[in-house]
DNA sequence: ACCGTCACGGTTGAA
DNA sequence: CCTTCAACCGTGACG
């Protein structure tokens, strides 16, 4: 619950005091610290720069998009490292995988010669597009996925799909970049007014409502991706069950000594831009920011 | 000082 | 239902 400039828990716990001097990033850094915290309770670890990470999780999207927003400004990867007090080791990974896939999403992009975009595809993607010129290469993949064109093991790679975005754009209007990465990456509400033939600049200081709304629109579209290849098959979907049934009975007695220092209030509707990290496991409080964006922190 | 790389301990999901 | 294992995660250290 927010009480004036104040961020507190259920409990009244003053977790983040707003100040009109804060930076957007200084608010960014300290929620990631703070849904880290509360996410992973006994689970998260500091590490020699002072952030916050939980072993074996991916870092929260909204810090892995100001990675790329960073260094997309110039800024070393060092200086990234020290600044979101990520190690450098992590930085230069996300940002490799970036510039050689153009993905910030964790996991592995499948390149394979299965993952090319047959003509067919490329007639349907080019359909998305009539419909909705600015779409992301994920969107692209997502409805490629949707509307069966596709299944997983045909499903063109972020690469590809983002190398035909940008061909198509260089053919329609002489732009550089994909106007999708350009969404995801710009700042700027009016974006037609800085378009250039070279790839976008970036401003600062980047707006905390709209990282933390694009990790929130991008985490729903993945959502949706789960669930609808879950529906792809049925066997499949039984496995998965299966499985998340073991390990949450696992969790459960492994937390159950936790859980009685700590009662958690359950509910199980809600998720978070963490969504797919996370157990359902708190209810959740949403805050309007000025610009009318919200964003979701959960209390216990 | 900076950066690429890799072993390590961890999580996740398929089999 | 439980276990195993491969693939992934970020950290920290090395060169």
């Amino acid at each position: 619950m927010v009480n004036g400039h104040l961020l507190t828990n259920i409990a009244g716990e003053h977790i983040l005091q707003f100040s009109p001097t804060h930076t957007a990033a200084y608010l960014t850094d300290k929620f990631c610290s703070i849904m880290d915290g509360l996410l992973f309770p006994g689970q998260e670890r500091v590490n020699q720069l002072g952030g916050v990470f939980v072993n074996g999780k991916p870092l929260p999207k909204a810090l892995r998009i100001r990675i790329i927003q960073l260094a997309r400004l110039g800024v070393r990867a060092s200086d990234i490292s020290r600044q979101l007090r990520i190690s450098h080791g992590c930085v230069s990974k996300i940002l490799n995988k970036f510039y050689e896939t153009g993905s910030i999403e964790p996991g592995a992009i499948p390149s394979s010669k299965s993952r090319e975009i047959t003509p067919e595809i490329t007639k349907r993607i080019e359909a998305f597009i009539l419909e909705q010129p600015d779409m992301f290469s994920w969107e692209v993949r997502d409805r490629l996925l949707l509307e069966g064109v596709c299944i997983k093991a045909n499903l063109p790679s972020m690469e590809a799909i983002s190398q035909l975005l940008k061909s198509r754009n260089d053919n329609c209007d002489g732009h550089g970049a994909s106007r999708g990465l350009k969404r995801c990456l710009s700042n700027s509400e009016s974006e037609e007014d800085q378009e250039t033939t070279e790839i976008p600049k970036f401003q600062a200081p980047f707006s905390i409502s709209s990282i933390l709304n694009l990790a929130e629109k991008k985490d729903k579209g993945r959502r949706y991706k789960k669930e609808k290849v879950q529906e792809e098959s049925e066997e499949e979907s039984q496995v998965w069950f299966s499985n998340r049934r073991a390990r949450l009975r696992k969790e459960e007695y492994y937390t159950e000594t936790r859980t009685q220092a700590r009662p958690v209030e359950v509910s199980k509707s809600v998720t978070t831009s963490y969504g797919a990290l996370t157990s359902p496991s708190a209810s959740f409080t949403r805050i309007f920011f000025s610009n009318g964006s919200s964003c979701l922190v959960p209390h216990y």
